[in-house]
DNA sequence: CCGGAAATAATTTGATCATATTCTGTCCGC
DNA sequence: GCGGACAGAATATGATCAAATTATTTCCGG
């Protein structure tokens, strides 16, 4: 058989290099565990499905290896990580010493429209539980701690969060799989709260709040 | 002029893919200031010193730019990155929160061989200090740090942690050459000492005190 | 004669390179 | 000062080589 048409995700982004669109694929696929743990990555299958050559492939992986998402086999293939008790443990611990941090910055730089637009997502966070929408609700909750993380205006301390984030996105895509969107930890209405009062330390503390819980019941779910 | 033979630095890591040999060579260079900040990295330039293909340089280089070792100028330029002020103070903060916790569980882990090895890195620092030794300053306590990382047994938050002193690398030699090694805080002592006692919350505040001086060091070094 | 382990052949996959193409910034002539 | 040609550098491709996994065959013991 021929050669389908270059795959239609990789549409938009046009005038970008191509491997950076190829890396922007993978890390959301990742990120929103479209892969799951384990799953084997061959650079000559990305080839085909994206229809581009293999040095724009070979610098995506490179890249996403370089942040986690991706992960050397003991031969020299490549995989999505699987993570075991110690890893989401470090997870965790990266994650509390970090993201409060983050909620603690925006607390003194939200303007009013960042808290309304906090608010929307959280909104639709929040309509996706309710509908039961495991991919809306990884997205839109995704979206919320990115733009809490934007106002925080700390792009280091941001990227290294979003290195932690694309390291455990597949689990919690599995972990929902398994238990749905309920019993999902939410400690947003109290950040809100706490960015409306410019109280910084109410955010910090919501924020981990928000991280521990996230990470015990990933922890949870990976028995 | 024709090539000269492919750099003696490359000699050693046979039977390593290129590409791994590159990044491990950059990498070095990063981390011990041998390239300063804002100094331009070109793809061809690195084939001809290194005497291997563009692909192999071009995985590095990517892998490099992901940990924030190296960094896109505006146009498609590499180059190595220059520190503002917010930059020190945000990587300051990461370092702050995580390697007091790797100390923390180092002291609860280290063997006497370990505390030992450690104190023999340290004395070869001392002795780098007294010589007014800037490489060998800049060595021994990487060496340091990395030793005792690597008693924690936390492969994430140690990968983390080398990435952060990746990106100040540069910045520390350059205010290394500035000022000698006068002045240099080491609270490698206390830290031992801690160890020696088992006592994790003073090890952990032992890293804390170094970190802290280390970094208002680069701070005040930049003006 | 049958089943399984070891050895070997075939396919798949990763690594590297040489080359072509595209883009950016510069320099010269008008 | 402006526009177009030129040079340099990065991006992207396909071909080629090496390593590894899988499939197949062979051979021996029961």
């Amino acid at each position: 058989m021929g050669n389908q048409e270059p795959d239609t995700a990789l549409r938009d982004g046009a005038g970008l290099p191509a491997h950076e669109r190829v890396y922007r694929r993978l890390r959301t696929m990742v990120l929103f565990g479209e892969l799951e743990p384990g799953q084997a990555v061959t650079i000559q299958g990305l080839t085909n499905q994206l229809g581009v050559g293999m040095t724009p492939v070979r610098e995506a992986l490179r890249r996403l290896i370089a942040e986690g998402a991706l992960a050397f086999q003991d031969n020299r293939r490549i995989c999505v990580p699987v993570l075991d008790a110690a890893a989401v443990e470090q997870l965790g611990l990266a994650r509390a010493a970090l993201e409060p941090e983050l909620a603690r910055r925006a607390a003194t730089r939200a303007t009013a429209d960042d808290i309304a637009r906090l608010r929307a997502t959280d909104a639709r966070l929040d309509r996706a539980i309710a509908r039961g929408d495991v991919a809306g609700y990884l997205t839109q909750n995704h979206r919320f701690h990115a733009e809490l993380n934007a106002i925080a205006e700390a792009p280091i301390l941001t990227d290294m969060v979003d290195g932690l984030w694309l390291r455990f996105g597949p689990s919690l895509r599995v972990v929902c799989g398994l238990f749905g969107t309920r019993n999902l930890p939410d400690r947003h209405k109290d950040l809100l709260a706490a960015l409306d009062a410019r109280d910084s330390a109410a955010a910090a503390e919501a924020m981990h709040q928000d991280v521990s819980q996230g990470m015990a019941q990933i922890r949870a779910g990976l028995e």
